[in-house]
DNA sequence: CCACCGACGTGAGCGTCGTCACAGACCATT
DNA sequence: AATGGTCTGTGACGACGCTCACGTCGGTGG
């Protein structure tokens, strides 16, 4: 499916609702770019204001400490934008974005995107929605950090993604497995943790790692483990 | 000044540049209410989704763990709002909020709130700026949580509040002297290491304990103590 | 004036987890 | 096969800071 849109901002989430003439019209607007694996799209101190739309690959919204450490604050899918912050404030990035994949992004200028914000409170109202939901996985996120031990937040982020994997009642499968690396990024912990979490739940049988997949075999404990010590 | 603008909505930041005629309109469409102290005005789990006006007095948005730890959000001052989440997505609260003081509240139901947005791209895009100041406030907390010590969280939670109280150049004022419980509920951690951060910076004349006030006398030394690790 | 209550200060103990250091597994490329 | 890269698993160690447990201070009110 993401051929029959290739090139087209018309998959774009916050852009629906505009009519076809628009949809042309912004396109032509955009500067259109390809990226490879792991290219910088967004510099956190470039001075930049353009808005981007992911019509093709996935990004990671990151930020770094001094230190290197890196911090994931978002993945982001086909049909997603980012940088709509330093577009609406004017002020400096807040965090660096990075292609996952080859992928395709279109960029629009502050002034185009804010003009068109001027002139549609549909899409105003699409805008403000997506902001709304990003604050509320940040809140989420501050609680977890400031009440979940570093294990448990491993624990909570496979739930999460348990949750495009349903089988059944109980069971889930992550595909494709996720580094470690990368759940410490989201979890703020480090990649050695993470492996000690899911070896001691492979040896607990609530996880099992298969070929491509990493496998959930008992949603209800794993929930249990992590409850347990919010309410604690 | 606040008396100047008492029971008026006049001075709520997002609402400003609305013709006087349409703030007496939202006036009366506004269910207002006077608060105590630490008086609940949004519990976390009811389902309301009207958006609120602080008139007077301040505010407090928090959330609980189950264990009844409670962590701030944020602070609100007379101008400010809040409840605007719900009132855009529909979706449950996200956080609580309490009265600090004695507060006049203004409170607008979604719908009318909704078609104020409608109505005006203004005060859209005022909303939309608001929003995006949360977003980078919750970053940066998330990036502190993530790479900061506990002591080091609260250093940085004072350099914060002194910007407001600056004295020349490398001194500072706090007032009223925050409750150590307070900082610590602000940046997740105890008011034990509160109280041992504030012990140790007052030994190294960094900061004094004066009567009604918190004496920062060295403010590039503070800044120097969270940089160092922010970068090592 | 004394009793009380909230805030503050600080010591002792201990668990969690970040750090360092390897070893083994898997996959690609040549 | 051989080489090299990235990812995984696990042990040992040590410190940071949370918890518990007190004692003190200072204001308020009966």
């Amino acid at each position: 499916m993401s051929d029959s849109e290739a090139s087209s901002l018309s998959g774009i989430r916050i852009l629906e609702g505009l009519d076809p003439g628009e949809i042309a019209a912004l396109e032509k607007a955009c500067t259109w770019r390809r990226y490879a694996d792991h290219e910088q799209i967004i510099d956190r101190q470039s001075d930049s204001t353009d808005i981007f739309f992911v019509v093709e690959g996935r990004v990671r919204v990151v930020n770094y400490s001094l230190s290197g450490k890196e911090i994931t604050l978002e993945d982001l899918t086909e049909g997603s934008h980012f940088g709509e912050l330093s577009a609406l404030d004017g002020q400096p990035r807040s965090a660096s974005v990075m292609s996952l994949d080859n992928c395709l992004i279109a960029a629009l200028s502050q002034d185009r995107f804010l003009q068109m914000l001027k002139g549609s409170s549909e899409i105003s109202f699409r805008v403000l929605r997506s902001l709304a939901g990003i604050i509320r996985n940040s809140t989420d996120r501050i609680m977890d950090l400031s009440t979940l031990a570093a294990n448990n937040r491993v624990q909570a982020d496979l739930l999460r993604q348990a949750r495009s994997g349903l089988i059944g009642e109980n069971q889930a499968e992550i595909r494709p497995i996720p580094v470690h690396g990368d759940i410490a990024s989201r979890v703020s912990t480090t990649r050695e943790t993470v492996a000690r979490v899911l070896s001691d739940l492979a040896r607990q049988n609530i996880v099992e790692r298969k070929k491509n997949v990493l496998l959930i075999k008992d949603l209800a404990q794993l929930r249990e483990m992590v409850e347990e010590v919010r309410g604690e």
